[in-house]
DNA sequence: GCAAAAGTGTTAATCTTACACCCATGC
DNA sequence: GCATGGGTGTAAGATTAACACTTTTGC
């Protein structure tokens, strides 16, 4: 932009010197993570496109105009899995020319927790599979880096953020919340001291009730305290 | 996008679909600090819209179609203040629909960290100017938030990362460091602490050199390790 | 000698880590 | 009674926070 440019005019002038720059697409693309087998899994889906035959990619989709980021992520989740009161956080922005084959396409990444237990998804149709996040090698266009981005932002944030409470039922055990974290992780945690840090977080509300059906000695269960459940108002304006 | 959409298509007939959507125009927004007179201060420059005449903005431009993210930051940056080698990070991406009023702009907003003695630009033009963070109430479009979100992410940033050098010049004692901490967390630190956390990151080297023109003991200087220094190529792919 | 900041160490409190025994349940 | 995991505390080490005095320089 030059001097020039930069003198004072209206939106509606700008407007048509911004036409040129019109042929960039937006999309975003969500790494849903869920939980099953204490494994960390991924949801993804055979890539619909010729380039990436055989390849799985991560869901997403093009932003519409009348849509913000977080509307169309919200989408994306709602249309793949059926769930609409999910976690959902923007992570990064890919935008690297030629990271789309079909064209200029810009990428907003959000990653997702989900109870794996709850979706109603149709995975039998349209080769939409959750994957062990630990076996996955390639992924279509840019999506390991974005999904290795993705992970590297959940490991973050779970010692600091009530967030992987996400993908577990609402009651659980404490020993099944360590191996939630431990998956997440992919380390091993001692059992005494995760149990300490995680009381003094106080997230947890003791509902007086045990497992069941176990063929060891039950252990309590709790659930995330009500002030801390996801609301799919979110911090900041997309 | 419905299931019959999602059936195997190459990439050529993909871009016809995606048409519709290249309307949505995308840009940067640098928050480009600086330190002077014990404050964090930001660049910003007289809005050029009608609709918000008066106001200061951030510095961004609508991303080229040939350009990815990071240069289209560093060019925005090259352009305001004549400097190349900037420290640059990516921070979020402002999707909502009505946050431009020209049309739908998306944002993805970018802060640097630059040594406010070292660039040339031409603050007499064009309205360009340093704003102290700390007086800044109201900003065009949604640019508060953006900036808020950068200094927050600067402020979680500096303790883990030696990133406020960059706000300095290349030598520097102890007391001034501490001072453009102070200026970014926006609070007083112990003396002692401080110099004892900073040297337990082992990022300084003692150049044997020593203040000068001061009326006060003078002190020791230093400078960050080569290691350490921003080079422009940096982690991920925009 | 006075003003201004440099330089420096100890103690208490907090947090983190490593580690082992008895208990309740299902079989 | 045995296998499985539940539940719990302590001690050592590391990190953080609070705090004061002597030294060097310019004037």
């Amino acid at each position: 932009m030059t001097e020039k440019e930069l003198n004072l005019k209206t939106a509606a002038l700008e407007k048509i010197s911004h036409l040129d720059y019109f042929n960039i697409a937006i999309s975003v693309d969500c790494v849903i993570f869920g939980y099953e087998n204490k494994e960390l899994k991924v949801l993804l889906i055979k890539s619909d496109l010729e380039e990436f035959s055989g390849l799985y990619s991560l869901l997403g989709d093009l932003v519409r105009p009348d849509e913000d980021l977080e509307s169309a992520s919200y989408r994306v989740l709602a249309d793949r899995t059926g769930m609409e009161d999910v976690y959902l956080e923007q992570v990064h922005t890919f935008g690297s020319i030629a990271r789309h084959p079909s064209g200029r396409v810009i990428t907003t990444a959000y990653y997702s927790l989900i109870d794996i237990t709850h979706h109603k998804l149709q995975l039998n149709h349209n080769d939409l599979h959750w994957h062990s996040v630990n076996d996955i090698k390639k992924l279509a266009f840019d999506h390991k880096l974005i999904l290795n981005t993705c992970l590297k932002r959940l490991r973050d944030q779970i010692m600091e953020n009530p967030v992987a409470f996400n993908l577990l039922q609402d009651k659980f055990s404490l020993r099944e919340l360590q191996e939630v974290y431990e998956a997440i992780l992919d380390i091993k945690l001692d059992r005494r001291n995760f149990r300490k840090k995680i009381a003094l977080k106080d997230w947890l509300q003791d509902l007086n009730e045990m497992e069941t059906n176990l063929s060891h000695r039950p252990g309590k269960l709790y659930a995330l305290k009500k002030q801390y459940k996801t609301s799919r108002v979110r911090s900041m304006a997309g």
